[in-house]
RNA sequence: GGGCGCUUAGCUCAGUCGGUUAGAGCGCAGCCUUCACACGGCUGAGGUCGGAGGUUCGAGUCCUCUAGCGCCCA
């Protein structure tokens, strides 16, 4: 065996890039299929937004599955840890806009020499093939940073099971999957009101959707009875809405508005004739407790709509203005259409808030608006990355159907382990709160097109039920470019001839397949049976709604379980000031700065003490404990193996057990087998803070009790045979030790182990309590914590009377039990040599604890 | 308004099945240049566990109520 090659200065400093380089070349993590399923450890590792930089929140929570996975990896499993990109979708078309000063627009023609303006002036309107391009070479640089991060953190992914959601393979599986729950009916495409955003102009899910706090106002508007005298007066937050008013609705048990049911009013300005009808979920208690119902104000708006059959007079468009609103014509009729006329065309073409404005003047003029206008705040449903109310707007729309299955969902959840376990708890109520089936249509430009196109008749109208599909080996697809099959491309959008559907997917709806895209499901039926069901999906909890509730839907479609053993759920990374950090609250840290101040392991010391679930304040503090356990681990390692090699180095073999160890160290290998136990099952439970934290209590016992104990027999200064006892025990209590670290300071654990090993640190075994072989200890667990105990009253003493650890003991008293005392002879001779004791007597006492009394020789 | 979580030392957090005197790290204070480690080590002082009530021989831990904070959903 080659002799230990030890630093005489161990460095922490450029171990990042040592290793991760070795890594990659030795491929240390690449999966090796050709376990079976039950020797795999398979991780649905979630794959990163790419739109703009990594922050710490990164490293946090992936550090945590790292270790994890590393931990398997010991264990023996092949370890399934693939990693992509989720690239597709919203963030990355605003991050393109931004960054290029561009702006898609689908009526732009394709510019084959297009690039992107030098000077941001605006927003430049370029064809949507020009700005998916650029999509995907943003995409690229981002996905360069950001692997190049993940890989000097030391994440153990196989590199080369890399994917994004956008690639050829992704938008394969994503379509094929489609194609599949279209020909099982579990999608359908509907032309319904629908969530959305004027800005992005698109449909937005209930997923994504935020309340915000917003100030507002009530106007209280009357409406004049239409078939006698009188008026209603109504509170809304929303009078620019009056134009698409169809009707007031009131409780049923209210007494106010009683008589009122089955009578028609008038609205103001516009002499529209609606009724006022009931409905229970009209509340008496707010504003006067009428209501108007418009087409479309609210989700309330649309419910009432749809159960009193409501009509439908449509004002705003989707780009958040005022289209047209022909009063007078049929579904329009007013008792004064010319007035009314002249009255919308002012407000035609304006947006929401200008309406509003220019309408409670109207009001107010025509003596329609009671009182003042009363300002409230009041929470507004917003898209979460949107900066404007989100509006509904009646659109051709696909969508899943999740409200059937919501019962086998809560099943799927049961089925699997939740760690923490009522992270569940926030599933269940995510599933048992769903109000519609999932909208996965985005009228957008950067994601999985649907893979159908539409027959046009003789008119060229899109028969909306005569879909084209493609034959599966086609895929993918992009319906705008591709012909369906027995067309061709000169019968687009003309009669008689098809037309491509227009709208991409949700990127939820590529991202619910992460699995089947990992392992291959499509075109490796074979890897894919050795690693699905996944055994774990690690993930932040804010997305138990979206990413980990749509995974499940999308694996019980297809396979009928649970798509994985175990779900994850870690914290969130808060700033220093316990604010959450979002790019949003520009609080961000960027990882790259704490990496190279405090070293990687130092980072991944800080984010794996951290339990699963917790939200954890960003803290260098912890970072800097992080470094200093990571240089100890060095240093107690050079000091071990010096030892072992002896002063001149030299030919050098691993120490053989001796017949019979020295009682001491019998009882450290008895605490270590211990240690090996309970951080085992720590690991298990996936609790991998718990595990770090007996590590590391451990060894700070270990080096400054244990090592200080056995120094003098490790140096061989009293001779044999307690020196070979000394010494097979340090490099046993070594050797676990560096192992036990590997997972959470992969580095440091690294290059110590590479000081006197060929093969990686990550590939050796998970210490058991079998190779420390402590048949005879057990029994004596409790002399190493009860040495230590009177190491720590002589070295109280030292210090409390100012004087070096090394002083010399003149004489030392112990008294105690009889039993404490003989156990304590048993380290008679390392206690001596440790405190430099000249005379030691111990005197039994019972009833009373061990007591050390100290006379110091003369300075 | 409903649900979930949190509240333990100055700070950040552990605390298993209810069981002796409630733990750790940081910070702070004191000491020690010691032959693995000054990018260090040793030692120490700090808390009655948010509040009230209850169950129990025994409660940080279980129950009820309550306050504050956070998150999710209306």
């Amino acid at each position: 065996m080659v002799a230990p090659r030890i630093p005489d200065k161990p460095s922490l400093d450029g171990l990042d890039m040592k290793w991760s380089e070795r890594w990659e070349r030795d491929g240390t993590y690449s999966f090796d299929r050709s376990h079976p399923r039950s020797n795999v450890f398979s991780v649905d590792t979630p794959p990163p937004t790419v739109s703009g930089a990594l922050h710490v929140g990164h490293v946090f929570s992936y550090s945590q599955t790292d270790a994890l996975a590393r931990f398997h990896r010991m264990r023996g499993k092949a370890v399934f840890y693939p990693i992509g990109w989720d690239d597709n979708g919203l963030a990355t078309e605003r991050r393109v806009q931004n960054f290029y000063g561009v702006r898609c627009d689908p009526g732009q023609p394709y510019d084959p020499h297009f690039t992107p303006p030098v000077e941001k002036s605006g927003e430049v309107p370029i064809s949507r093939p020009n700005f998916v391009q650029l999509c995907y070479e943003l995409t690229a640089t981002d996905e360069k940073q950001f692997e190049n991060v993940f890989r000097r953190l030391g994440l153990s992914f196989d590199w080369s099971q890399h994917y994004t959601t956008i690639d050829a393979h992704s938008r394969r599986t994503s379509q094929w999957a489609f194609l599949r729950m279209l020909e099982r009916g579990e999608v359908y495409r509907q032309n319904a009101p629908t969530l959305w955003d004027v800005d992005f102009r698109t449909a937005v899910a209930q997923a994504e959707l935020e309340d915000k706090e917003v100030a507002g106002a009530y106007y209280r508007v009357r409406f004049a009875r239409a078939d006698g005298p009188g008026s209603v007066e109504i509170e809304t937050t929303r009078p620019e809405l009056i134009p698409s008013c169809v009707a007031l609705v009131a409780h049923p048990d209210d007494r106010r508005y009683k008589d009122l049911f089955g009578s028609i009013v008038r609205t103001p300005l516009f002499g529209v004739r609606v009724p006022v009808v009931s409905h229970y979920l009209a509340d008496p208690d707010k504003g006067s407790g009428i209501a108007m119902v418009c087409t479309f104000g609210d989700m309330t708006d649309v419910l009432w709509w749809r159960e009193l059959s409501l009509p439908t007079r449509t004002v705003l468009q989707r780009d958040g203005r005022f289209g047209e609103a022909p009063f007078g014509e049929p579904g329009w009729e007013s008792d004064s259409p010319a007035e009314a006329r002249r009255t919308y065309g002012e407000l035609e073409g304006k947006g929401v808030r200008a309406v509003r404005e220019r309408m409670a003047d109207l009001l107010r003029e025509s003596g329609d608006l009671i009182g003042d206008v009363r300002p409230i705040t009041h929470p507004v449903k917003f898209y979460e990355r949107g900066e404007r109310p989100l509006e509904i707007v009646s659109s051709m729309q696909w969508y899943v159907r999740t409200m059937r299955m919501q019962r086998r969902l809560i099943e799927l959840g049961r089925a699997m382990e939740w760690h923490p376990e009522y992270m569940r708890t926030r599933y269940e109520a995510w599933v048992e709160g769903l109000t519609g089936d999932w909208n996965i249509s985005r009228q957008r430009f950067f994601g999985v097109p649907f893979p159908v196109w539409y027959r046009l008749d003789d008119n060229g109208e899109v028969l909306e039920t005569e879909l084209l599909t493609p034959a599966l080996d086609r895929l993918p697809i992009d319906p705008s470019t591709d012909v369906p099959d027995g067309y061709e491309e000169s019968q687009r959008n003309e009669p008689g001839g098809f037309a491509g559907d227009s709208d991409v997917m949700d990127t939820w709806a590529t991202s619910s397949l992460t699995p089947e895209i990992a392992g291959h499901w499509l075109d490796d039926e074979d890897l894919f049976s050795r690693v699905f069901p996944m055994d774990v999906r690690p993930q932040a909890h804010e997305i138990i709604r979206t990413w980990l509730f749509s995974t499940v839907v999308r694996s019980e479609q297809e396979f009928g379980v649970p798509p994985w053993r175990y779900a994850a759920i870690s914290g969130w990374i808060l700033d220093p000031d316990r604010k959450k950090m979002g790019k949003s609250k520009g609080n961000t840290v960027v990882p790259v700065e704490p990496l190279d101040r405090y070293g990687t392991d130092a980072v991944r010391y800080w984010a794996t003490s951290a339990r699963l679930g917790v939200d954890t304040a960003f803290d260098e503090q912890q970072m800097k404990v992080g470094r200093r356990l990571a240089i100890k681990i060095l240093n107690v390692a050079r000091f071990v193996l010096s030892r072992l090699v002896g002063d001149d180095g030299g030919e050098w073999s691993p120490p053989r057990r001796p017949g019979v160890l020295v009682a001491l160290d019998a009882s450290l290998l008895a605490n270590l087998a211990e240690i090996v136990e309970e951080t085992t099952t720590a690991f298990e439970n996936l609790d991998h803070a718990r595990c770090l934290e007996l590590v590391e209590s451990f060894f700070w016992s270990y080096c400054d009790d244990y090592v200080e104990l056995v120094k003098a027999r490790a140096y061989g200064e009293r001779g044999e045979p307690g020196t070979d006892s000394a010494l097979f025990s340090l490099h046993a209590s070594l050797s676990a030790i560096v192992r036990l670290f590997a997972p959470f300071l992969p580095f440091a654990a690294e290059e110590a182990w590479s000081w006197w090993h060929d093969s990686s640190v990550h590939l050796a075994s998970w210490p058991t309590v079998t190779e420390l072989g402590l048949e005879e200890a057990t029994a004596r667990r409790e002399l190493l914590p009860t040495v230590a105990a009177v190491l720590g009253r002589v070295r109280r003493a030292k210090s409390e009377q100012h004087r070096s650890l090394r002083t010399a003991v003149s004489r030392c008293s112990l008294t105690g039990p009889r039993a404490k005392l003989e156990l304590l002879g048993l380290a008679r001779d390392d206690l001596v040599t440790s405190c430099n004791i000249a005379v030691l007597d111990m005197r039994a006492i019972e009833d009373a604890d061990v007591a050390v009394d100290l006379e110091l020789a003369p300075e």
